[in-house]
DNA sequence: TCCAATTCGTTAGCATGCTACTCAGTGTGG
DNA sequence: CCACACTGAGTAGCATGCTAACGAATTGGA
């Protein structure tokens, strides 16, 4: 699938009415306006061009938050890692994994602390910086051209709003 | 990981001069402030919220889509299903597959067209509808309600713009 | 000082997404 | 009517995300 644009339409065409919702007890649920429908969306259309950019340098998407954050601190320990990517401790070991394997990275022990693994950047992921970090800008720019700057700030502002503290 | 607010940030706290950046090349990328990293953020977070809701049903959260579109219009090919959840569809199989397993929904063969397999609800998938909807309404309700009512339709607007027909 | 709680990395097992490929059934242009 | 292209479903193999549960190291409190 190439196409990310917003698909078809559940009901059938021509059957009258377009009726693209689920009507539940009264209520109705129309999937195209659910904020995750939407989002959900989004990211994974985000997600398909970064993959198709990074896909030369052999680095996978799930690698490139990692080396993001390794670029700027080099060194940070799986657990620090984990909670600036965001990602739960098992997904974040096999990431590193992948990134050793592919010689992104390197584990090496922490002196002060036995339970700590620190990942250092070899000097193939440290070179990659300058390759991948304008791909990865001119993604980010193609999307936000097709609203306004002003729009586009707003979209920034909105979802990292929704990023801090959820309820419950 | 409960927490999905915005985490902490690369460099090391008090070294002075916060730089959550990565400079190349002169310019600079600020992860906090990438499309990309906003949206896959958010939309983690919708799905571990609605996943949540969906777990006392059993109904894991690809699956959820595909509800979503055979409640509105039973009897959808496989096919069919891919197109409109925007999933490819050896994603689509196992999805269906599990789908089938779990009780939800039958496969049958169409008539018309040897090549196509009809996606049918079981009783237990049309029931789930009444059960399910409103939860995910409160979902996505829930964390709407961090921003104006104004700004929840301007942040879908903005995204389902991102979604008509990406560049390249 | 020493035991209990916490933290870190890891394993196991699963869901969901992708690409690349295959095979069978349909449809179409000569 | 028939060879060839197209379409739908599926298989194989991989990446990336999660929860649950552990063992080892560290830390904190009594």
């Amino acid at each position: 699938m190439s196409d990310w644009s917003i698909g078809e339409r559940a009901t059938e065409p021509g059957h009258g009415g377009l009726e693209p919702a689920v009507k539940s007890s009264g209520q109705e649920f129309v999937i195209e306006d659910s904020l995750g429908y939407l989002v959900n969306r989004a990211a994974r259309s985000l997600a398909h061009q970064l993959a198709e950019e990074l896909r030369p340098a052999g680095v996978g998407i799930g690698q490139w938050a990692v080396l993001m954050f390794l670029w700027a601190r080099d060194g940070m320990s799986q657990a620090e890692l984990s909670r600036v990517v965001a990602i739960e401790p098992p997904t974040m070991v096999r990431t590193i994994d992948r990134m050793v394997r592919d010689g992104l990275v390197t584990r090496v022990p922490d002196p002060d602390d036995g339970r700590v693994t620190r990942i250092r950047l070899t000097e193939r992921g440290r070179s990659l910086r300058d390759e991948l970090v304008p791909k990865a800008t001119a993604v980010n720019a193609r999307n936000l051209n097709r609203i306004t700057e002003r729009e586009g700030r707003t979209l920034k502002r909105l979802l990292a709003k929704l990023l801090v503290e959820p309820d419950r």
